[in-house]
DNA sequence: ACCTGAACACCGTTCAAGT
DNA sequence: ACCTGAACACCGTTCAAGT
């Protein structure tokens, strides 16, 4: 153990672990993007050869798959059950999901194309399915209405993160070839709300579209 | 001009243009996904240097953000003012955005990160959100509302289309992964709807989502 | 103006070799 | 069991050279 932690010391790094790979993984996609995420790149971070990751993870599609378990893994589905409506405890799960997405936007490509193959990245569709069936919805409709939750709050998410007015850093030039664009006579529409699209909250547009559908299909129940 | 059909003739092929590299990049990208699209393979494909790419296209990202704009055209908005209430036009303009991207199943990833940077691309955004404006939302909510619209239709296609038991060739092994995770007592609700998962009717899913969506909508436009 | 070939700095991954 | 270095078949892109 003495001689263990030494030699750590010698080293300069703590051993490599699948774990550790794929939290430096998903931290160098955090700062970097998907495409700056290399195994040679990550391998170099990591004080090692590109090669010694293949002893923890069988390649890169491998990799991305576990980085989507670890951000699924971070959703906290704790209080699906709590509150007096059903779409109380929807509404509390489907926040923190938001959360993660946003904490993680990079990620969301992943989550969107990476299936899912453990237990972990499973439970929060277990959570959601469990409280959209205790509400009253035969299991076929269940999964129309997960799957229309999910959609939309993966797809709110993603067109806020990839909203070119969002990012300062090229916000001046998006401002620009819109303004030249959106002339009055052909984007009524758009040049009327530019203004708008600038200082949008997306908040408050995910509470309402999130509020809109739960509405819309507690309706369906009642019926 | 018969010298230069001779000439086409001659070498077998049209001449480069930015349009034919774009079609022709579009077709690969739905053939063989967006890591076989590459830049050296491209030019192959079209009997060309790699380097004659870049007298049309500045480069890869351009690439991408010229693809995203040729599958944004095929939207067809024709009829996003018709029918008796306006969630009618919205109705048929957001299905033929679903059909788009379902025709392009591997577009979408770039459709949610690459800028919108002509006219083009933001015509079907206009007639959106004019429609949304028409039926009465002031400025400020009717952005949101398109948001929350254009969220749902792109992550519930997105959510789709990466459902691997949607996958004839990895639909198996996918089932096989479920039945060893998705045990009774850990996971109750997935595992009673797994052949409703299996045979999900993603079309009548679409539907009951965006048409309880659009209700919801609706009914903060009455208050 | 448009295309090419060589070159540079990268990739993911295999394989043989080390401990 | 875990790590390394060399090698292979790829990338995107620059640059000088051709027409």
């Amino acid at each position: 153990m003495v001689q263990a932690v030494h030699r750590q010391a010698e080293a300069g790094r703590e051993p490599l672990t699948r774990a550790r790979i794929l939290k430096r993984a998903l931290e160098l996609l955090d700062q970097d993007g998907l495409e700056a995420l290399s195994m040679r790149r990550l391998a170099g971070d990591l004080g090692v050869s590109p090669m010694a990751l293949y002893n923890h993870v069988p390649n890169k599609e491998a990799l991305h798959e576990g980085i989507t378990e670890l951000v699924l893994g971070e959703i906290d589905i704790s209080s699906v059950a709590s509150g007096d409506h059903w779409t109380d405890g929807i509404k509390a799960a489907v926040s923190s999901f938001r959360d993660v997405l946003l904490r993680h936007p990079n990620a969301i490509q992943l989550i969107q194309t990476k299936p899912i193959t453990t237990p972990e990245g499973f439970r929060p569709i277990e959570a959601s399915l469990a409280a959209i069936r205790r509400a009253g919805f035969d299991p076929e409709t269940a999964v129309h209405v997960h799957w229309a939750i999910v959609g939309f709050a993966m797809g709110h998410v993603s067109s806020q993160v990839s909203n070119p007015l969002q990012d300062p850093e090229i916000l001046e030039q998006s401002i620009e070839v819109r303004r030249q664009i959106f002339t009055p006579e052909e984007f009524p529409a758009l040049s009327e709300s530019m203004p708008y699209a600038l200082e949008c909250d997306f908040d408050a547009a995910f509470d309402l579209g999130l509020d809109a559908l739960l509405q819309g299909l507690d309706a369906r129940l009642q019926s």
